[in-house]
DNA sequence: ACTGTATTTAGTTATTTAGCTAAATAACGA
DNA sequence: TCGTTATTTAGCTAAATAACTAAATACAGT
């Protein structure tokens, strides 16, 4: 799992963005107005997601719409439950 | 999931430490044999990881023995599984 | 080309974090 | 009790982080 992933992840407000996004894509004014912060912040917070690989912007117009990458996220967390050689529940012996 | 997980596996030292926990439990000065960093730093690292209720200490005369809280492990990673709605490996439609 | 809207970049500040050395605490053996 | 060993606490510094405001960029519509 990428080292930048866990950075990521370490902050509640990215953890929220990610939830957000896991329900549908949304602009960043989107996401923004889910905050108490101000855009330049979150717009900070997107480009930590983006170098961790976990979004994805997307340019329409003069919007960018993020989505989360399903597929990168979901490598992570098994690879972190490959880490710690934590199994899934019901998968114990 | 705790909040003080995320922040407790943010740091790689700390995700060596319970690596190395999870295969058998160990002493504090054990533990930082296997680090360059000096042993006040390995201690504080491991007061964050107690906080975050992943190791527990154990007086054993002149040494302290850590092990790793592998229920609270298991329990934080399903959490996150959860969280971001990710299933287990295989068990997609 | 000009205006308005969306978003990011720059620059600053305050807080947190991880590292160090030196000193304190705790337990043991002579 | 004294000296030794294991570990933590205290105090400091440097680097990283998250927040803000103001300015820059990018694009759409007129």
């Amino acid at each position: 799992m990428a080292v930048k992933v866990y950075k990521a992840l370490a902050d509640p407000t990215r953890r929220k963005i990610l939830q957000l996004l896991r329900q549908k894509e949304m602009s960043a004014g989107e996401l923004a107005d889910h905050f108490e912060s101000t855009k330049p912040t979150l717009s900070r917070h997107f480009s930590i997601l983006r170098e961790a690989d976990l979004i994805q912007g997307n340019k329409q117009g003069t919007y960018i719409i993020y989505r989360l990458n399903v597929t990168v996220l979901e490598e992570a967390m098994w690879g972190m439950m490959d880490m710690f050689n934590v199994k899934p529940r019901g998968e114990n012996e």
